[in-house]
DNA sequence: CCTGAAATGAAAGGCCA
DNA sequence: TGGCCTTTCATTTCAGG
């Protein structure tokens, strides 16, 4: 388990940091207990060190008017790493789709998507998807409801393991 | 669609903070072209209204010992609506489970889960999700490798439909 | 609803322990 | 390393257009 350079304070900087990105300094290194100047470094380096990827608002995608959520399985004709990577390339050009993972299985990719509306998701999915190379199925499942969205990782899951093997 | 109460600076400013959630203030009203009180003000309106949901670091699963990632298609005995939603709390509250969604077709739900190794799946797998009340199939997928992972919306994509229908 | 100024409070760097 | 001090800069409130 590569948790090698992180000690405790760092662990609970991540997790609070990930809890709410905007937290000013002070305020977190009040809740890690230690005083602000080593906590901002700490943090400083944890971005360096690609520990921390970025900070992102999370937005209403519905109130914003991205009514519509698809989870997409996608085979390929292909399985060659060239071809694999150029439908990953091609997932990454297209706005709508938000996440792209290659699976095992009989399926080779999960896609999950966004659109204003089913029409829009549609003629990207007639236009775009369909019409790519090397795409042999296509399998969409939309989201009538969204119960759970939880960003990141369980830290409790990570503190209960390292506490653990200790 | 309900966009109605924000202007182009508000989207501006959810754009912005979707990048860059640590953005500081007087950078952010920089960026959207007015100066730092409204800028603020903006912000909180949008905080308060239920547009900006929160703000997370993201941090490198993998790097942190997450290692396993994977997608497990659920499909239920009884889909009453007390039975949907007594799974969908059971799901809220087991850590693993990241994302949890309801799909239309033949599966009832899709879910995100992430583990240290693939053990510890294994035995939410068998613990817990499978001798779950009313679970009548489930399929699981092994993320082989993430191709894309965006957070949030495309705001391209919302501001080109709504420069269309003006 | 915005700008601009003034006071409070936080960020960032130097330096000592 | 972490803690303290100082300067710089951001946040917040208030007056005014």
């Amino acid at each position: 388990m590569p948790t090698h350079r992180l000690d405790p304070i760092d662990r609970k900087i991540l997790a609070e940091l990930q809890a709410d990105g905007r937290m000013t300094n002070v305020e977190l290194a009040k809740r890690v207990g230690i005083s602000a100047p080593p906590c901002l470094r700490r943090v400083r380096v944890l971005e360096e060190q690609g520990f921390i990827k970025g900070y992102h608002a999370d937005v209403d995608s519905r109130e914003l008017g991205f009514e519509v959520q698809v989870f997409v399985m996608v085979g390929l004709q292909s399985q060659a790493e060239s071809d694999l990577s150029a439908f990953e390339a091609r997932c990454r050009d297209w706005p709508l789709v938000r996440e792209c993972h290659m699976l095992n299985g009989e399926v080779d990719f999960i896609l999950k998507c966004v659109a204003p509306d089913l029409s829009t998701f549609q003629s990207f999915l007639t236009g775009d998807l369909l019409t790519a190379p090397n795409v042999a199925s296509v399998k969409t499942s939309l989201v009538i409801r969204g119960a759970k969205d939880e960003p990141g990782v369980p830290f409790d899951v990570l503190e209960e393991r390292l506490s653990r093997s200790a």
